[in-house]
Order: C-alpha cells, then sequence, then structure tokens
DNA sequence: CTCTCCTTCTGGTCTGACCAAAGTGGACTG
DNA sequence: CAGTCCACTTTGGTCAGACCAGAAGGAGAG
C-alpha cells in the first residue's frame, strides 16, 4: 500500500512521459486534481513537487509547465523502463553501454588508488565466472557482485552514485526480458581471466580492452533475449 | 526569495550532509520542525519529502531516519561542492574523471551511429579549441560547447541526462575556484587536432586515447587551480 | 530480566481558508 | 475596428487545526 500523493504522482509522471501534455503545456491545476483523485490538496501538491523534482515540470505560480525531456532527472529511466509491459530495447542497451563503461572507469580509478589488498578482493569474484557449470542465476548474481565491489573500491563518489541509481532503476525492471538472457559463459570466462591478468599486472590498456569486450557480449546478450522475448510473444499470439 | 519549504529543505540537507545526524539517527520530527523554522506543517513535509528523494532519508510512519551517504541521489553533488567556501578537491577530481569519461563514451557512441553530417559538425567545433589567442572564457565556452554537443549527438538519454545533472551541478559550484584554472592551451590545441584525426578517420582506439589525454589535463589544470587558490588564501591570511 | 500492554508520538490525510502573483477577459479609449 | 488598460478569476504557496493508523518507548506484570 503506497501514499497517496505517490499514487498521483506515479500518474502525473505516466501521462508526461507518454507525451499527454505536450512540452510547454499546462499540467492540471492542483484543485482540478484534487477532484480527479479525489483527494487532498496536500498530497496533490506533493506529488506535483515530486514531478518538480524530477524534472519533468516547473512549477510556479500561474500554472506547472511540462518541460523538455532533456532536463530530466536520472530517476525518469525507471519510468521510461516500465511503461510498457516490455522496456524499450533501445533504452536498454544506452544504459548497457553506460553502466558498462562506468564499471571501466572505476576499475581503472581502481588500479590507479586501490591497495593490493582491495585488487585481489575484486580478483577473488572473478571465480564463480571463470566456472562455467553454475547456475544462470548464480552467474548473474557473481556479475552484480563484481560490478558492486569494483564501484566500491575506486572511491569514487560521483560514479557510485550514478551506477547505484541506474542499477536500483534497470534491475527491477529488466526481469520481464532478462529471463530471455542465455549469457555465453564461455566468452565470460575468456574475458574474466583476461580481466584477471589486466588486474595483477595492472594494465590499464588491457583492462580498459577487456570490459570494452564486456560490454560488447552484454549488449550482444540483451539483444538476443529481445529477439526471443518477441518471437515467444508472437507463438503466443497464434 | 525562494520558497519557504526549500529553505527548510535546504537547512535539512546541510544538516544531514555534516553529519549532524548520524546514519539511521531519527531527524526531528515535522511537528517539532514546524516550531524551529515558525513554518506550516505542510511546508515542512514538502521539505522532508524533498529530503527523502535526495535519498538522504527514509520517512515512513513512526519517524525519519537518516540513509548512509551511499544511497543518496546524484542530486546532493551540488550540495556537497557548496558546503564550503572552496569545492572539495577530490570530489571536483571525481567528477571531472567521471564528467570527461562520459564525454569520451558519448564521442564513440557517436562514431557508431551518428552521420558523417553530425561529426562534421562536431569538428567544426574544435576549431576554437586549435585556435591559441582566444581568451581564456572563450576558451572555456568552447570545451563546454564541444561536450554538450558530443552529449546531444550521441542520441543515448541516459549519458545525456547523467551529464546533464552532472554539469549542472557541477559548473556554478566551481566558479570560486574556476577563475585559478590557467588552461595549457598549447596541449589543448595538440589534443584537439588529434581528436579532429581520430574523428576524420573514425578511429576509436585514437578517439579514446584523446580523451583520456583530455582528461589527465582536465585534471592536472584544476589541481593546479587548487593549489594556486590554496596559496592565494594563505598570502591574504598573512 | 523478559515480555506484554498501554500511552504517547509520528507520519499520512483531510477540511477550509487567506494571500500574492499570473492569467484572462471585457470595457474603455484611440 | 485595433489596441490598451483594468478588474476579475485562477493558480500556486502558506497557514491553522483536526483525525487516523501504526510505530516507539516506557510502565507494569510475570
Amino acid at each position: 500500500m503506497s501514499m497517496k500523493s505517490d499514487q498521483i504522482a506515479d500518474a502525473l509522471i505516466h501521462d508526461v512521459l507518454t507525451a499527454r501534455y505536450r512540452v510547454g503545456e499546462r499540467l492540471p491545476s492542483e484543485r482540478d486534481l484534487v477532484t480527479r483523485f479525489d483527494a487532498n490538496r496536500g498530497a496533490v501538491r506533493e506529488a506535483m513537487a515530486k514531478v518538480a523534482q524530477l524534472g519533468l515540470a516547473d512549477v510556479l505560480p500561474g500554472g506547472a509547465r511540462v518541460r523538455e525531456r532533456e532536463s530530466a532527472s536520472l530517476d525518469v529511466i525507471g519510468y521510461l523502463l516500465a511503461q510498457q509491459e516490455l522496456p524499450d530495447p533501445l533504452l536498454v542497451d544506452q544504459i548497457l553501454v553506460v553502466i558498462n563503461n562506468l564499471v571501466s572507469v572505476a576499475a581503472t580509478q581502481v588500479l590507479e588508488n586501490a591497495t593490493d589488498a582491495s585488487v585481489e578482493a575484486i580478483r577473488g569474484l572473478l571465480e564463480p565466472l571463470i566456472q562455467e557449470d553454475s547456475s544462470n542465476d548464480a552467474h548473474s548474481e557473481a556479475r552484480f557482485a563484481l560490478m558492486k565491489n569494483i564501484m566500491l573500491a575506486s572511491n569514487n563518489l560521483p560514479l557510485q552514485l550514478i551506477a547505484r541509481t541506474l542499477l536500483e532503476q534497470f534491475a527491477p525492471n529488466i526481469s520481464a526480458i532478462s529471463c530471455y538472457a542465455l549469457p555465453d559463459r564461455a566468452r565470460y570466462a575468456v574475458y574474466a581471466r583476461q580481466l584477471d591478468i589486466a588486474l595483477t599486472t595492472r594494465d590499464l590498456q588491457a583492462l580498459r580492452g577487456t570490459f570494452d569486450a564486456f560490454t560488447e557480449l552484454n549488449r550482444e546478450t540483451m539483444a538476443r533475449a529481445f529477439l526471443l522475448a518477441e518471437s515467444g510473444q508472437e507463438a503466443i499470439a497464434q
């Protein structure tokens, strides 16, 4: 059971994101929303504040106006992914690119600043990825754990905040598609070994190259998952 | 003249960020804040909602509790930078690393997807950086324009949102230090020419290498600016 | 000392009202 | 008839006081 103000905010956000209101157009007045949602103006105001803080609208005396999508907060990503039953493949691919590159940057920072101990800890996390006989879930979990620990070891606060924000919105919204993802375990194992070597030798060039390979692998895996999901749905439709 | 709820929120945010309240500790109750700030509970509630949305506190029946800093939103960066009269050098350096790498990723995406025309447009923006006889302000503006256009051309929404959020919080809070920044125009010109070549030949490797060089150059410039500011303040103190 | 119960306090919601500023329309003027 | 100006309406921002369900925390019983 969520708060009423959140329900109102979610409805407004959905309407704005689906372009029900055009840029520059005025949103319904708070008093209109009071009657539409059968709520108190305080609740409506809190909802409007949330929409404004997401950067979707400017709310000021005279009315609230829709802003351009480019001025939105990172937090809209989750809403964008959740808009349809299946997330937008293009957006998912873009997020994959960003996240993987952020991890790459974090790893670079780790090699720049971190102690041998923390590098060793990360190397330890690679082992589950080298094993090719674990379950897909375990493999996925190991990948997440690796990312998280690299982020943590980077000691770069902005990096951590961005990655966490992105992952928190990404993870819950790709469950509908991730069940179709069939990772190429052999290639993951190869890259994991490369990463292990790069970490040991502290080779920045190799490190980045490996993460680029990881990125492409993740993108391909997800692209295949979308193809599978599509054909699966067509099969059901017939 | 800002809203009352914003004043209250800013005060709360400052208190949380300066660790006036420890993690897990309860924030003052809304009714306490009403008396402390001589405001209405509605305004206090909107302030608390803002703090909660920044990820600084969990507000739920029974009281609002401070969360760990790692769970904050990207939007706290601005507050962190504005905490003291001079921004934290370490944080500034971290932001530089992140932003520059994001631009690098964006440029990669441009070469992957964009048309010749948009690549040409970006090459055009490099010219002011190759000229070594413009003012420092013009040079700085040209760098910002370049970054913005690369971001735009990348067509990667998450990337754009992150970069804009970061820049919007970064730019206004480094004015106190950026006046000490003396860019090495000659090196910028060299890298700009490298970038031009990389774009023309669509050489991803060279592109990334150039951006890495840009990153280091920006970091060095800012590090020198902090040293200058420090010695300048000591001179005043004497 | 532990566990339970009860009072107190907290956030969430609601009603209804006032203010200043922005938006709107009509009357008045050229 | 076109343009300007003014009054009216609507909007967001704030305020006051009240009720509810659930959490916190202390008092009392075992």
